[in-house]
RNA sequence: GGCCCCAUCGUCUAGCCCGGUCUAGGACGCUAGAUUCUCAUUCUAGUAACACGGGUUCGAAUCCCGUUGGGGCUACCA
């Protein structure tokens, strides 16, 4: 049976290079009927910290990432790394420097991987050092802990960064000094910033947490991040993690190094967005909006102003951008927009024309009120623009926005008068 | 420095393994236009790439070698 893992060291948040490596193996796990096991490299007890892992688990269900079984730690299994390094000491395979237990690299021998990726790969040992299997300290290093671990959790297929791929030739000499069975490798290409570099933090966000709290969706980090080195198939952009795991092969897999880009990252946020059950969306919403500290106190028009705004948003925060005078009457205001619109002859005494007119109106609704301003230009030998917009301004403070009549019937007749009028007289 | 990986539009990619159908396709971005009360959406059009040099071949984006360029590793970190 198809086994993978994942192997997070919680000595940070879950970065986003770490994020698309779990995604690929539980794309494959799942596309296999196999298992996704996750394992705790908790080795380094100082930098280990508990809110890391809390948080690295809670990223990976929020992306929608289950794993087998209990997470397995290493920090557990001291004891199987010491008996394994002494039973190769015993053997005359390694030996000791002080307390610790270093592993014989035998020289002149060449060592190929055949990654399922790359293809064949070949080193030569005598480009590797002779191998730390347990440190001074007692701890076990990387190479040989993570191999002890592989072979017993019997891994059959190890995915992960190419920055591993060195490591794999002094992996491969452990599997064989244990007599273990080799897994088989599969190398996929770095994520690199925008400007080719690896992704870190200068290059801006590099956490699951930080896009999570700039407002991307789950399913447009998944969606994004599994698309880098593979293609879902010619005119697909759009994939979740169930279409996925229908499509998946590995040797699909590109072996060139792909660069983040925010800007179809952002695309993509929109198209989830907009393809998003409108109630789901509400609910996201709205609980942004209450944790700012406004209170929804008509359910029937939040779901309004939620339908007029969907297609609107690339992200969840540009809804209270967008949408804040609905919610407040202390609402931005745009400078330009006030100075094309409301400073300017004539369109003053339009808004109180239009306001006038409006305050008698029996329904206030969208189509009323559309009837009533097109009226007025008519009357006024005016375009109908020539009202909306400053009117526009006037009730939202934006010269953006959704259709002006079904905002101003959200808005309801008391406030769009009022507030017409105040622009009016300023 | 040594070892290793990689090289198609600015970016993500399809094609490459199994050379001809590729005057290289799609997407993001950008530009223009249509629709609309603005914005967004939607639609249409445009922009732009096989890194370079040698081979192999009737024929190369596709195969081979080299150069250049990018990246990774080179810890008793993981």
């Amino acid at each position: 049976m198809v086994t993978v893992r994942f192997a997070p060291s919680p000595t940070g948040f879950l970065h986003l290079g770490s994020a698309r490596t779990a995604i690929v193996n539980w794309i494959y796990a799942r596309s296999q009927g196999g298992k996704f096991l996750l394992r705790i490299e908790d080795t380094d007890q100082v930098r280990s910290k508990d809110e890391f892992l809390e948080e690295i688990l809670e990223d990976m269900k929020w992306l929608g990432l289950d794993w087998d079984g209990e997470p397995i730690y290493q920090s557990h299994r001291f004891d199987a790394y010491r008996e394994k390094a002494e039973k190769l000491l015993a053997e005359g395979k390694a030996y000791k420097e002080g307390e610790a237990i270093i592993f014989k690299v035998a020289k002149g021998r060449t060592i190929d991987i055949d990654d399922q990726i790359h293809g064949k790969i070949t080193f030569n040992t005598d480009d590797i050092k002779d191998q730390v299997m347990l440190k001074s300290d007692g701890s076990p290093a990387y190479n040989f802990c993570c191999v002890v671990d592989d072979a017993d959790l019997a891994i059959t297929h190890i995915i992960r960064g190419d920055d591993h791929i060195s490591n794999t030739p002094k992996q491969i000499l452990f599997y064989e000094a244990l007599g273990a069975e080799l897994p088989k490798f599969a190398h996929m290409p770095l994520m690199m910033g925008a400007d080719g570099a690896k992704l870190s933090k200068r290059h801006g966000a590099v956490s699951v947490e930080e896009y999570k709290k700039d407002g991307f969706l789950p399913e447009t980090l998944a969606n994004y991040l599994m698309c880098l080195g593979w293609s879902p198939g010619e005119g697909v952009e759009k994939v979740t993690l169930a279409e996925a795991v229908k499509l998946f092969k590995l040797e699909d897999m590109s072996d060139t190094q792909a660069r983040f880009d925010i800007k179809k990252l952002t695309w993509l946020n929109g198209e989830h967005i907009k393809d998003m059950d409108t109630g789901k969306l509400l609910d996201l919403l709205k609980k942004q909006v209450t944790d700012s500290g406004i209170e929804i106190t008509d359910d029937a028009k939040f779901r309004e102003i939620v339908e007029m705004y969907q297609v609107r948003l690339k992200t969840s925060p540009d809804f209270l951008e967008l949408t804040d005078c609905f919610f407040k009457d202390e609402f931005d205001v745009e400078e330009k927009g006030k100075r094309k619109y409301l400073d300017v002859e004539g369109n003053k005494e339009n808004l109180k024309i239009f306001a006038d007119e409006l305050e008698g109106l029996p329904d206030f609704t969208t189509d009323a009120i559309e009837f009533v301003c097109r009226d007025i230009a008519d009357n006024r030998q005016l375009k109908a623009s020539q009202i909306i917009h400053p009117t526009r301004m006037a009730i939202s403070g934006k010269t953006r926005g959704a259709g002006l009549f079904e905002m101003m019937e959200v808005l309801g007749k008391e406030k769009t008068v009022e507030r017409m009028r105040k622009a009016a007289l300023a």
